[in-house]
DNA sequence: ATGTTATTCAACCCAAAGGTTAACCATGAG
DNA sequence: CTCATGGTTAACCTTTGGGTTGAATAACAT
């Protein structure tokens, strides 16, 4: 049941629907309370709540007519990952000394308006 | 200079331009040797690294007629910030204990008061 | 000079994303 | 029952995004 890491990113991806996370993640909070800082139709927003659950980064808990909604961070620690596993796979100390290395490998050097 | 959080993220939400970014982060690379596992035209490859390099993931480096691309992986420090202030700000545990509290104080939790 | 390699640019196409409004369900209040 | 509240769904529109092809540029090889 985990989520694809495209739509987690994709889910994130759009400052309306951080801004949603930002507020849950301060507490629970119904759809209306959340749409009510944005000055766009609730009926957006209500898209853009069904996108972050499809994504399972949050929760609707159903009190009455109301939905109680809550942050459910968990898929983003899969972001957390990949980057960790993308920055540090070789990478910068690698490119420093790649660089070093035609430096001193090449006896001709062609020009120096490369800047670093 | 600092890249927006939402270019950033809207850079990494899509597959091909993350594998791009995990083939650098395995060293430099011209175009061609990005583009070439993927089932595309060299001119979608060039796009997806230009909306990188926007984004000031990857810096190009050009020699003669090929540019040498290396990872830039900075504004990925943004995303990592954000997920952490987001996951951590009070939510979670607060959740639980929200929950905690629920059960314990409230024998008969008909609804809570909010009529605003 | 001519051609080959590496890459971008321009003009398009199509699908998806984000927004709107209006109609539609539920539930709680009177 | 009736009505207002909270929210979703449906139909639609417009913008953006990812892809194509074909021509253009630029550097090197012959």
């Amino acid at each position: 049941m985990s989520v694809p890491l495209n739509d987690t990113l994709l889910a994130i991806a759009d400052p309306t629907r951080r801004a949603i996370l930002e507020r849950l993640s301060r507490g629970e909070a119904r759809v209306s309370d959340v749409a009510a800082p944005f000055a766009m139709s609730l009926a957006a927003v209500s898209k853009h709540v069904a996108v972050l659950e499809r994504a399972r980064l949050l929760r609707r808990r159903r009190v009455g007519r109301e939905q109680l909604l809550s942050l459910r961070p968990g898929p983003l620690d899969d972001v957390t990952r990949w980057i960790v596993a993308t920055r540090t796979c070789w990478s910068e100390r690698l490119d420093t000394l790649d660089a070093l290395l035609h430096e001193a490998a090449s006896p001709s050097p062609r020009r120096r308006k490369e800047r670093t």
